[in-house]
DNA sequence: TCTGGGGTCCTAGGACCC
DNA sequence: TCTGGGGTCCTAGGACCC
């Protein structure tokens, strides 16, 4: 494995992680002050738990099970659909809160941030612990939630420390206890390395995450790719990972899938459901100034066995009416009559900035004029008036499925929430088409 | 977790060129 | 035709994150 070129910062650096303890669930007992101190859950529209309070939490509860099996386990349970605006504006204060004591913070997900506080000691007057300290103290006062704060070396640490005693809790690790927190730290546990990582260490015997921080650098070097190398320096104390402050601006690619129960064997309904994944993922990319030059799609079934298609386009585009026919075609080559499909996607990926787009002589210039005027028509309508006020026909047929499910839209743009997916979506091994748009 | 919905980065290997 | 070396770009797919 050869090596590649890495970065450690100068060191050392204080790096603060915070992360706001049952995020969704406070958010709701400090809107609803009746709620507080009862076990509440979120995610009542899902059927199964969003995020569970402390107090439901004691009883047993976590994410991911049956709101069936929580009224069991928990009869006064209160559960309430997830109200992704009110967490946003939550997440929007906490940061906001944040930045009164450096500007280098990184909202790193909606319930997540990274916060330089290197050189900071002087104008607060005082040590790191007491800095973080009343960060939490404001949030707790002004937002009535409580969040737990972890201070080291580099961000890996930081993580480590504010998931060390949770909730409220504020966990620094000096330099010189960094093993202290390390060796009973099983490794998968660390931020970074997954299932498979962990299968792979323990074949040399590496159980905890002192083990792999204590290999010697030739070791890391042979055996690992560089982000494991990155997180073996992090451990020892040296920051490769800097803090982020710009926000996000653009994408590398722009998703929308839809699961639907029960699942359809019907196919104007499954293609509707597409046809509208594609027209939410080219509202966002117009709206980030993104058009793609590829374009992929795929099908669940029940079986959960996916078929997908990826198609390249010959001239990058964020237009519906361009991709319909594309979309069309592609669908008739993955679906299969008497299949029962439970999920539809949309990627649009090799997305390139919309002013560089440029025209080959074969383009109906004039044509593509009056759509980029249709649709920038469109993007204020539904801004006005809300997403989905205009549609393309043939996304209607969803309609009759979603009207009577309150039609509760999309989760606000943000990156993040609290899941924990599991390898999520199986490779398609996907054939590639040239298309002409 | 019998199953959300988003994303990112990295690497090996092939295509193509001189 | 064979042989050899070196570079770049692109892609598929793996692994991981919230």
């Amino acid at each position: 494995m050869t090596t590649q070129p890495l970065t450690i910062r100068s060191w050392p650096r204080a790096i603060l992680h915070l992360d706001a303890d049952a995020f969704f669930a406070s958010c709701e007992q400090a809107v609803h002050p009746e709620l507080r101190g009862r076990p509440v859950i979120t995610g009542k529209e899902r059927g199964i738990v969003a995020a569970a309070s402390y107090e439901a939490k004691a009883k047993g509860i976590t994410r991911g099970v049956s709101l069936y099996d929580v009224k069991k386990i928990c009869p006064d349970a209160v559960i309430v659909p997830s109200d992704y605006e009110t967490y946003s504006l939550f997440s929007v204060r906490m940061f906001e809160i944040l930045r009164r004591f450096s500007p280098d913070v990184e909202e790193y997900s909606i319930d997540e941030a990274f916060v330089d506080l290197t050189g900071l000691r002087r104008s607060f007057h005082g040590p790191y612990g007491m800095i973080a300290k009343k960060m939490q103290e404001t949030i707790g006062t002004e937002l009535g939630i409580t969040v737990s704060v972890g201070v080291s070396l580099s961000k890996v640490l930081a993580k480590i420390g504010s998931k060390h005693n949770k909730p409220h809790g504020l966990t620094l690790i000096p330099g010189r206890d960094i093993h202290l927190y390390l060796e009973k730290l099983p490794v998968e546990k660390v931020w970074g390395i997954g299932p498979n990582t962990a299968a792979f260490l323990r074949k040399f015997g590496i159980i905890t995450a002192l083990q792999f921080a204590k290999k010697d650098e030739q070791f890391i070097q042979k055996h690992l790719s560089k982000p494991y190398q990155e997180i073996w320096h992090e451990l020892n104390g040296r920051s490769v990972y800097p803090v982020v402050t710009e926000s996000k601006s653009s994408y590398q690619s722009i998703s929308k899938t839809k699961t639907f129960t029960p699942p359809s064997g019907d196919e104007t309904f499954v293609f509707a459901q597409l046809s509208k994944n594609l027209e939410n993922a080219c509202i966002k990319a117009r709206r980030y100034k993104l058009s793609a030059t590829r374009l992929i799609l795929f099908l669940r079934t029940q079986e959960f066995r996916d078929a997908g298609l990826e198609m390249k386009l010959s001239r990058p585009t964020a237009y519906p009416i361009d991709l319909f026919k594309p979309l069309r075609e592609g669908f008739e080559q993955i679906y299969r009559a008497g299949s029962r499909y439970r999920q539809t996607g949309v990627v649009l990926s090799g997305l390139v900035p919309e002013e560089t787009v440029q025209y080959t002589l074969f383009d109906d210039t004039a044509k593509i004029e009056k759509f980029s005027k249709i649709y920038s028509a469109v993007d204020k309508v539904s801004e006005k008036f809300g997403k989905y006020t205009v549609y393309h026909a043939s996304s209607l047929p969803t309609k009759l499925q979603t009207q009577h499910e309150g039609e509760r839209g999309d989760a606000p743009q943000r990156k993040g929430e609290l899941f924990k997916g599991e390898n999520k979506r199986q490779r398609l091994g996907l054939p590639v088409l040239k298309v002409k748009v």
